[in-house]
This record gives C-alpha cells, structure tokens and sequence, in this order.
DNA sequence: TATGTACATATTTTT
DNA sequence: TATGTACATA
C-alpha cells in the first residue's frame, strides 16, 4: 500500500490508477487545473471516477489528504466515497473531509462559533421542528391559520434561505400578501431559532457562506487549507450551495494571493429531481459560464443496464426540451426486451408483480434481494405489501414515515435535546406534556406569555412558575410544572455524572412514564412504539460502543496526521462534541437519515430472512436514485399517477417527473418491466388512468406486452375473462385472478383489506411446528409484535428462515 | 384538562 | 382511504 505513493509524482506511472478506466474516466481522473465538469450519466462510473481522482490527486499530483474536501448530499454517498477512497490510499484517507453538505457545515459552524458570537453547542432544528416553531410564531402573530399555513409559511422561508436572501431583506423582496407577511414571520422565527440556541437545516449552508463572506479571513483559512474541492451530484444543488461551493474553492487569488482551489464537480443534469426542494439545473448547466475556463468532460459508456433498458431511456429524457444531448450506450449487448403489463386494477398490478418475482426466484436466477419495486407515491406500496404478505414473499419498504420521524423517537430524542441544550424552546415545549402530566394549553401559554413579556426563555419561565412568579397560572398546574421541573433536574443529574447516552435515555423512558404508557396500552400501534424506542437505545448503546473503538484507534490517526505539514490540524476539532457524547449523539441522529437501511442488494444484509435470498426492496422513485437492481419493476406508470397529477399542467414539473422515469428506467440492469393499471383506488375513489405519455415515448420494438389494454390500439383479442374491478385488460387472466384461484380470497374490492385488518390467523408459539404452502414444514424460531403486528420468524430448514405477518389468510397451518 | 367527533386534506423529500 | 387538526363537550 505504502510503496505506491513512495513514487515521485508523475503521472505517467499510475497506471494502476486509470489503467481499467476508459478514455473519458481516464481524462477526468487526470485533469488538472482549471474547474472541471464531469456531466456522468447513469451508470458511467461517476463515484469510481470520483474515488479515482482523489487516489491520483495524492499519489501523482502530490496533493496531502488534509487538502481535500469532498462534499455530497446524502451520509450514504459519503460513507461509500470514505470507504472506497480508503481501499484505494489506506488510513490517510482519514485526514480528508468526506461528508455531506450539512455535516461539513456543521463542523465550520461549531469551529467558527466564535466569530459568530453564538454557542457552539446549537441545537439543529429539522423541517418538523422548523413547523412548530412557525406555528408558535404564527399564532403569536395573530395570523389565520388556514391562510398561513405553517407547511406553506416554512416552504417559502426554506426557499428565501435557498437563495440567500436573509430575514432583513425578505420584505423588499415580496410581491404579495403572503410573501410580506412570511417576510414578518421570518424576522420573527430567526429570532426564536437564536433564542434557543438553534439552525435550521437552511441555516447551516446560509450561514457558512454568511461567514466566509462576512469574514474573509475566516475565508482564507478554509481557501488555504483545502486545495482541492470535490462536490457529487452537483445537479442537485441550490443557490445557497452552490454559493458555499464557489467562496469555498473561490475564482480569484485572495488578497495575500492564494489561489483558487481545484474544483471537479460531477453530476448529471438528467438525474435532477429535486427541484422541488429548490435545487437547480441552472448551477450544471451554466457552470462554464460561472467557472471561466472550466472544462466538461461526458460520460456516456454506461456498465450497468443493457442497450435495450438504455435505448428506452434515452427515447424518454430526449422529450424534455432545452437538454444537452447525451446518448447512453454499452458493449454488452440487448438483453431481454421490457415487459409490459397492463392491469385491470391495482391489485391485478401488485398480483402480476408478486407473481412473476415469485417465477424468476423459482426459476433460481433471480434472488429476492435482486428484485426492487417502484413507485411514484408512497401511499401505493400498500397494495404490494399486502399481497407479498399473502404470498410470503420477503420484502422492505424503504422510506414512508422514517424511523427518526417516528413520533416516539422524536419524543425521546426531544429530551435528550432538552438536556444537551435547555434553551431549546421547541423541543422543551413538546415534551411540556408528554406523556400527559397536566400541563395543558392554557398553562403553556401563561408561561409563554411570561417568557415573552419577561424577555426570558421558556425554561426560565418555568423555573419562575415554579416559584409562583408566573400570573394567572393555576396552582394545579404550577404543581405539575414543579414536579416536571424537579424530573428535568434529575435528568440533568444524570447527565452531568457522566451517563452514557444509552442509560440516559433508558432514565426518560423511565422516570418519565413514557415507556409504562405504551406497555399498558392495548393498542397494538403502541407496541410497535416500544420497538422503536428499544431500538433507539440500541441505536445508543452502539453509538457509545464505536466512539470508544474509534477513540481506542486514535493515536494511530495522530500519528497518521504528525505527517501533516498543516499545524492548523491540531485545534482543527475546536467547538466540536466530545466523541460518543450525547451531543455528538444528537448531532448524528439530527443529520443523519436512515437511508442506510436499504438492504444490500447482494443479499449480505444480516436482517434478510429468507436462506440468502435476502428481501425484495419497495421503494419511491425518488429514493432509488443512485441504486441499481438486476430487475426492476416500475409501477402505476399511468397518467395523473406517473407522470403525478400535479405535474400534468405545468411543463417545467412534467420535465421533472420525465426525468424520474429516466431514474427509474436506469436502475435497471438486466429487466425491466413496466406496468399500469385501468382502474385504480385514488383517496377512496376509483379512477380510471390513461396510460402513462412515458410508456408512449418507449420505441414500441423495446417493449413485450404481456397483457394489453382492450381498446388501446395496440391489437389482441377481447377475449379477456371477466373481473370485478373495472374493464378487463387483454392478454390473459388477470394476474390477480390465478393468485385467486391458488388459495386467496376474493371479497370483492377492499374486502381482502378489510378482512386481514383486525384478524390474526394463527396464534404462534415458538416451538410450534407449521407447514407452509411454499416453504413446508418448519418450527416456530421466535414470535414478535402482537395483533396486527405479530409476526412470527420459522425455520423451514432447507427452505431458509423466513420471518412471516401472521395476519389474514396465511397460506400456512399449525400442525 | 382530556376526550370525542366533525372536517378538510391529499407528491416526491438526500439534510 | 386515513390522517391530522379544529372545535365542542364532560
């Protein structure tokens, strides 16, 4: 490993590095110099020509790792480009920064506190407790709740952020009602945020680039430090970051004439679907204009899909107007043609889908973990489960509500909060009556009152109901507030004796009742909550085990860093929480999403159940982004549905959600199938969708109809069998009406969800022998979760362990 | 203060 | 369909 980077720079003699690498990977690797554009299209090696280029910037161009800044957007991405750059340059990979966007400002911000005049321990405020917190503001000021909606109000504040545009400046920029006096909330709310110590997500970016502007100095040292900018996904990025990309690399020498850093961004103009959440295109594709003399290099040699799956893509994404033209293509031949499927409702859609991955599994060149599903809304993977269910088929559903999103562990973790920083007022008030100790509005808005005539903070407020200081506040409540605060300070206690995160927070669920409120509950929601809260103890509990490793291995990144001629490096983690602390704690869990449980498609994950066959991965379109799957099965591509009903009217929307079936179409490595539905359930109604325009901009020679629509042209015989739900498609039975005939009850429409809701088939024990129609005969390994919920983990021997819901008609019996 | 009932409301969501 | 929020009531 050592000897590599032994060798004198010269580049000439990295061969290792760009041999494998085709001529345009190997350009982009190489170059130096001027700003660099990689537009990388799907598939065509953009983390391995990132991963690369850092490897080649140390061992030939001489470049030190505490030079390099490499930002992304997700703590996947940079876990990945950590690990990876690691196998490629070993430890000293350790000396960069790989991270998110937010992380990376994050650290600026603790470090630079100072010079901010704030304390470096700020809370971070996610788009939930940004929603409270306008909604107090709101309230306060006296606005109507249904004009000003506190989703509406944050959407606009994130978007003035976005662009820069701070509190003070918001008003001249209004151009209506609405926007003057979201401008007056505004004021209002950065206010509070400051009071309690706190950013919001938008804050972080704004902020950093606030500092480098405002003090150049502060500036220079980051300029000085990092010669070499990388950013992933650039597609993705919005004004404000875009902004902290170009003051962080700079285009001009500073005053004491350090030059500009070397900047490569990578990313793909086609793959932007977040506009939604203020990202522009703009930033890739004017990039020549902002970077004078940048060069663009393209990546069109795609390694992943075959050239069918890429001709359908391309035929796609060439509708949307105004687009740099760029043609995938690969060496690896046609592959099997696009299977399409037309359903008559979306339960023949999710039976079809079942189906066939239960054929290609039999079939035993496909594993489950090879198969994803996608759909265009979240709310249309309930279908899917519940006939996965039906069948057993093993499967996740990545995404919907997240598991940091979870009301409990948002509960839980606003104490920790509380306790890491008492100012922060939005997650005091939340836990102010939870669980449920009388303290109710009114008593919460004496005491808020107080605080704001007082010009105190909430927490002090409450010390002074305590001592009976706070008017018009009734003598129960006050008791509750005493009695509440006498809990804090226990709380406090504890923390300040050094407990390990994982007893602090077994100490709230505890002594606050939280966790004896959901044990005596019936409702089997609330044993689900118990999960979860165990989970996030354990989640705790390893968090403190590896910041202790991880400490246990710090001399050797010293002495890794001695060699750093950089002396800032040594106050370079000033500001920043103590490893495993329970601030270090709340940072993690506040930037990082859970993203990370998408399953392995290789089937390696250690929760897949079913013998190494791993699960089969539901998800939105919008989370595959940057996955890939051998089959792939893109769902509800109907018009109003996908392209989404809200797009329809709007050219700029329609070309986003072009550019999502582009995603979704290159996940794809070897099959794709692509299927719609004639009828389908839409807020209790049924609707009737016309095929997807999507499906018609396929070259038709790409796609195999497995089952066509009656009248749609396209030919077939009306020969269909009639079934309930809607007009029958062409083809066949529908799929949903073999799986009928093979042992599923049919109720009619909803009548299957209605039945399994509240049943549980069988009541297991562990121990208990079962024969199962499709695994056979096995033994009951352990139970889990309870009504609903329960769900029980058999060994079916060679069959593979699988763990299985217990509700409905299971296709299994006890023996 | 806590609970029940009517009512509107309804994408996608890296941090 | 299902969820959350706003109001009335015990």
């Amino acid at each position: 490993m050592s000897t590599l980077f032994d060798l004198p720079p010269d580049q000439g003699k990295h061969a290792d590095l760009t041999g494998d690498l085709n001529p345009a990977q190997r350009a982009a690797v190489e170059h130096a110099g001027a700003p660099l554009l990689v537009v990388a299209g799907a598939g065509s090696g953009k983390t391995r020509v990132l991963t690369r280029r850092i490897a080649y910037l140390l061992a030939a161009r001489g470049a030190h790792p505490g030079q390099i800044m490499a930002i992304t957007f997700t703590n996947k991405a940079a876990a990945e480009m950590r690990e990876r750059v690691a196998e490629l340059v070993g430890r000293r990979s350790g000396a960069m920064w790989v991270s998110t966007f937010h992380s990376m400002c994050v650290r600026v911000l603790r470090r630079e506190a100072k010079t901010l005049e704030m304390s470096s321990n700020f809370s971070i405020y996610d788009a939930d407790d940004a929603r409270r917190l306008l909604t107090l503001v709101a309230r306060d000021l006296d606005l109507d709740a249904k004009r000003y909606q506190p989703r509406a109000l944050a959407a606009h504040i994130s978007n003035l952020k976005n662009e820069l545009i701070d509190a003070e400046s918001a008003g001249s920029h209004a151009t209506n009602d609405f926007e003057r006096r979201a401008a007056e909330v505004y004021v209002e709310y950065q206010r509070r945020l400051s009071q309690a110590n706190a950013m919001d997500f938008d804050d972080l970016i704004m902020r950093t680039v606030e500092l480098f502007q405002a003090f150049p100095d502060v500036a220079e040292y980051y300029r000085r430090r990092f010669r070499h900018v990388l950013v992933d996904e650039y597609q993705d990025t919005n004004h404000a970051q875009y902004t902290l990309v170009r003051e962080l690399a700079g285009t001009e020498p500073t005053e004491s004439g350090i030059e500009p850093a070397e900047l490569c961004v990578v990313g793909d103009a086609d793959q932007s679907i977040y506009a939604f959440r203020g990202a522009t295109i703009r930033n890739i594709e004017e990039f020549e204009r902002d970077f004078p003399n940048a060069r663009t290099i393209l990546l069109e040699q795609n390694y992943r899909s075959t050239q069918t799956i890429l001709s359908a893509a391309n035929a796609v994404i060439a509708r949307n107007p105004n687009r740099r033209d760029k043609r995938l293509w690969t060496s690896e031949g046609d592959g099997e043609k696009i299977v399409g499927y037309v359903a008559d409702n979306e339960h023949d859609e999710a039976a079809f889908v079942a189906g066939e991955i239960d054929e290609l599994v039999d079939q035993g060149s496909v594993k489950y973990s090879d198969v994803a599903v996608f759909y265009r809304t979240n709310n249309q993977s309930r279908v899917f489960e519940e006939i996965f269910i039906r069948l057993g088929l093993p499967y996740r559903v990545v995404g919907g509500v997240r598991f940091y999103e979870r009301r409990e562990v948002r509960d839980a973790l606003a104490y920790l909060r509380v306790l890491a920083n008492p100012e922060d007022t939005v997650s005091l008030r939340r836990i102010l009556n939870v669980p449920k100790r009388g303290i109710g509005d009114r008593a919460e808005a004496c005491v808020a009152t107080h605080a704001e005539r007082e010009r105190i903070s909430f927490a002090s407020a409450l010390r002074d109901a305590v001592a009976d200081k706070v008017p018009m506040l009734n003598p129960r409540s006050r008791n509750a507030i005493t009695a509440f605060m006498e809990l804090l300070d226990g709380l406090y206690e504890l923390v300040d004796s050094g407990a390990e995160v994982a007893d602090v927070l077994e100490a709230v669920l505890d002594r606050t009742g939280y966790r004896a409120e959901l044990d005596s509950s019936d409702d089997p929601q609330d044993a689900s909550r118990l999960e979860n809260l165990d989970e996030l103890v354990t989640v705790a509990r390893e968090f403190t085990e590896s910041a202790a490793e991880a400490a246990a291995l710090a001399p050797d990144t010293n002495a890794d860093n001695a060699d750093n001629a950089d002396a800032a490096e040594a106050v370079d983690d000033a500001g920043v929480p103590e490893p495993g602390s329970l601030p270090a704690f709340l940072e993690r869990v506040s930037l990082v999403a859970d993203a990370d449980s998408i399953p392995e498609s290789d089937g390696g994950d250690e929760e897949s159940e079913a013998d190494d066959q791993g699960v089969v991965t539901l998800m939105t379109v919008h989370t595959a982004k940057g996955l890939e799957y051998p089959v792939v099965f893109g769902t509800g591509w109907e018009d109003g549905v996908f392209p989404h009903l809200r797009a329809l009217g709007e050219p700029k929307e329609l070309a986003e959600e072009r550019r999502l079936a582009y995603v979704a179409i290159t996940r794809a490595r070897e099959r794709l199938y692509l299927s719609r539905a004639l009828m389908r359930t839409q807020w209790g109604q049924p609707a009737a969708n016309p095929a997807s325009r999507f499906l018609d901009e396929i070259p038709a020679e790409l796609i195999d109809w497995r089952r066509e629509a009656p009248s749609s042209g396209g030919g077939g015989s009306p020969r269909a069998a009639t079934t309930w739900g809607g007009r029958p498609g062409v083809g066949g039975d529908s799929a949903q009406a073999r799986i009928a005939s093979g042992g599923m009850r049919t109720t009619g429409f909803g009548g299957v969800r209605n039945d399994w809701k509240d049943t549980v088939a069988l009541k297991l024990d562990v121990g208990d022998r079962v024969s199962h129609d499709k695994y056979g005969l096995g033994t009951v390994v352990s139970t889990d979760g309870s009504g609903p919920r329960a769900t029980a983990t058999i060994d079916f021997g060679a069959s593979g362990t699988v763990r299985l819901m217990l509700i409905g008609s299971v296709p299994m019996v006890k023996l």
